[in-house]
DNA sequence: TTTTGAGTTGTTCGA
DNA sequence: GTCGAACAACTCAAA
């Protein structure tokens, strides 16, 4: 028998237009799909690490369709890759490229290891649409700005999506693999992964589904409403394509396929996605943007570190409505609607003048769409901080962004209970975390607020304009 | 090389 | 209530 082929599965649970899976079964070789639990998925915050739980359970049913397994493995990946080739027989092992810092850096190891050892190891596209490398300025390197981005990328040719395999040839004899079950992955979800869990869509049919029905239905509305908090506007597919069990392909050929039918806010759509693009973008070329300031003049800047209003702020509890329906939302549900995202963070970094890094770290612990790419654009562009950032003077109201995005308060009396005699459902699954996290109670009081927002705005602005003077 | 136009998402104030 | 200007300059990308 041929000598199985290893795929490594990491932000890829999906079967169809999975290029790594396809070239496999198409050499008609066996073919061995591992998951290794290596110190870097390890270092996974707490929901996000759930939700890559869920994903590789749902994940490993798909495999056993076509006759296939999941191998599951614990340690770092040379280590286990190299077990798995002793114990196989494996010459081969193929994976899709990631691209923040410590992806890179462990591939390459992963790769050279493997090479020298004459394994053919080798690594597909995938997860994006556009190589970082293939999009350049025309004079050469990176791009900054995301409109110049945009306009660069948006005609280019993708290619069509693949079909999942038929099948794929099981190797002779199925390696050992542990049981996900004893991963524990939802072990640190102590605010109740059950609360969650009903609002997670998990595997690749549940993104097709989710895209079927928005490219039939708020894709028309896309660009008007996808603003509202409130509005079941957006596609949700954030959350698939983290772990991949959509492509971004599979997503820009479907909406380019709207916007061919003339569907409104097709466009909008595909932007959005752009967007994401833009990310994986920058973090490849600016690895450092997860920590750093991209723009190092704004290291003067007096930032807090963690402190007292940031704990109220993880909470829920600033007494700002809106920002709290925000923080509610991120942790009953695991998401953040994207404008709630920048309101949140502005209030974070402006109005308690607390680091970007204190609320990059609690999304990570919280998002199920948490990706290393999006999170440091966004919590840079709000700050200011960042590549193409909002200007230092945008600081976002809390008060007059409810006035016009939550006009009806629908947002945020579905995760406020507070002063509601029967509150939804979202609202009594914070009652239900909250006090296992924190031991506050149905009875606590609405907190008032912990700085007037005229105050607090100015100053922001005075903490700006004082950083100038030192460079920013 | 120099120039030019543009740059996701806001708020406030005053006319 | 509505609207335009100010907020600050600077960097980026392309001509």
């Amino acid at each position: 028998m041929k000598a199985p082929i290893l795929c490594w599965i990491r932000r890829d649970l999906r079967l169809a237009d999975n290029q790594m899976l396809s070239a496999a079964a198409g050499t008609g070789r066996p073919v061995i799909p591992v998951f290794l639990l290596d110190p870097e998925a390890q270092a996974l915050g707490a929901a996000p690490k759930w939700r890559l739980g869920q994903g590789l359970a749902v994940f490993a049913d798909g495999l056993q369709a076509l006759g296939s397994r999941l191998i599951l493995r614990r340690g770092p990946a040379v280590e286990g890759l190299r077990a798995l080739i002793d114990e196989t027989g494996a010459d081969t092992v193929w994976w899709h490229r990631l691209y923040d810092g410590a992806s890179v850096a462990r591939d390459r190891a992963v790769k050279s290891a493997l090479t020298e050892a004459g394994i053919d190891a080798r690594s597909f596209p995938g997860h994006v649409l556009f190589e970082p490398w293939k999009v350049e300025t025309g004079s050469g390197g990176p791009y900054r700005v995301y409109s110049p981005f945009w306009r660069a990328v948006r005609g280019r040719p993708v290619g069509a999506s693949l079909r999942a395999p038929a099948t794929l040839v099981p190797p002779a004899a199925w390696p050992g693999s542990d049981d996900l079950a004893d991963w524990r992955l939802g072990a640190a979800m102590n605010r109740g992964a059950g609360v969650v869990a009903k609002y997670a869509r998990v595997g690749a049919a549940a993104a097709q589904a989710r895209l079927d029905e928005f490219l039939h239905g708020a894709v028309t509305d896309y660009a008007r409403l996808r603003d509202f908090p409130g509005a079941a506007a957006t596609s949700g597919l954030s959350e698939n394509l983290t772990y991949g069990e959509i492509s971004p392909r599979q997503i820009w050929n479907a909406g380019l396929a709207a916007l061919e039918v003339g569907a409104g806010g097709a466009e909008t759509f595909l932007k959005e996605l752009a967007w994401r693009e833009f990310a994986y973008h920058l973090i490849y070329h600016f690895p450092a943007i997860e920590r750093d300031n991209w723009r190092p003049e704004w290291d003067a800047f007096p930032w807090r570190g963690d402190n007292a209003d940031a704990e109220a702020w993880r909470r829920g509890r600033t007494g700002e409505p809106l920002v709290d329906a925000a923080m509610r939302e991120l942790l009953v549900t695991g998401t953040m609607h994207n404008r709630a995202r920048m309101i949140a963070a502005s209030y974070l970094t402006k109005h308690l003048l607390t680091h970007w890094r204190v609320g990059l770290d609690w999304f990570a612990d919280c998002l199920i769409d948490w990706d290393p790419a999006s999170n440091a654009m966004g919590w840079q562009w709000v700050a200011g901080s960042g590549p193409d950032a909002a200007p230092y003077f945008r600081v976002f109201n809390p008060a007059t962004q409810a006035e016009k995005f939550d006009k009806s308060g629908a947002y945020r009396r579905n995760f406020l209970h507070e002063g509601q005699s029967d509150p939804p459902e979202a609202a009594c699954d914070f009652l239900a975390a909250a006090p296992r996290l924190w031991g506050l109670s149905r009875g606590d009081e609405y907190p008032a607020r912990r700085i007037e927002l005229a105050e607090g705005r100015a100053r922001a602005l005075a903490a700006y304009q004082a950083g100038k003077g030192g460079g920013v």
